[in-house]
DNA sequence: TAGCCAGTTGAACGAACGCTCAATTATACG
DNA sequence: CGTATAATTGAGCGTTCGTTCAACTGGCTA
């Protein structure tokens, strides 16, 4: 850390022209003030749901849940992914942890929903990332 | 497959009271379709995204760079997060591919800031993510 | 030009992840 | 009750991923 800082007061050295110890303290407390505004748990709640959502198979899921606009049987969705029964059951568990899909008991059949969440990622997802890249 | 085709038969078979093929055939044909209409190429570069994001390291950058609302330097960054400049480069370098950061040289300097893209994303984990949980 | 410093690149290692297999729970039906 | 089937759970295994170390590129400045 003491190097990191050695850097930092050249750079701001090279910017401002000066080089005081209480510009380096000033920055460096500018800097920890945009990570904490943010909040910790807010972060680790969101990378539970980026987490849940980047691979294959979840995203795949997810996308299909989506597109469908309603439920679909657990056994609808073992025809659209490429992994075992259990895997798909690991994949469902996961996503529903994020809060990305809602899961309802019909009988001995178990139907899954996106929620918003899923919808409102899925859409901005689509809005930014073009396909030609 | 095939023993997953038969669950599917028995499903609809329990939801329309009727098992012919063809309604078979035609569920099946509707699942697939829900698929190939998002398109598999804008799949795999919305995964390219998201992978990209889903890490401690690299969603803090974004998170800092959107809240920067403008350019920081690499020493700036190295400040924030807890690895080694080598680290802090493979990530920001994985951001800039996924079209998540942007880079300018200035001397011998280099500066990051966040894309739109990234702003977009940010936002709507803000909207739909909650604290609680 | 020589030396220094900012930042990148590639190899390598340990940890985390996604998948499958086997066993288990829960619901329906004879 | 006993059997059959839908779906979940946990353990184990191979692969991927994030990180660091070491070497390197490129741009200042003396």
């Amino acid at each position: 850390m003491a190097e990191a800082t050695e850097r930092l007061r050249r750079y701001l050295d090279d910017e401002l022209g000066e080089c005081r110890d209480e510009d380096v303290d000033r920055r460096l407390d500018e800097l920890s003030a945009l990570e904490t505004a943010i909040g910790p748990e807010r972060v680790d709640a969101e990378l539970d749901v980026l987490s849940a959502v980047a691979s294959e198979t979840r995203y795949t899921l997810v996308r299909v849940l989506v597109a469908a606009d309603g439920e679909l049987c657990v056994c609808e969705l073992d025809a659209l992914v490429d992994v075992s029964e259990s895997g798909l059951s690991h994949a469902l568990s996961r996503l529903a942890d994020a809060g990305l899909v809602d899961a309802r008991k019909d009988g001995r059949w178990k139907k899954y929903r996106a929620t918003n969440r899923a919808v409102a990622l899925v859409t901005v997802l689509d809005g930014s990332v073009s396909v030609d890249e």
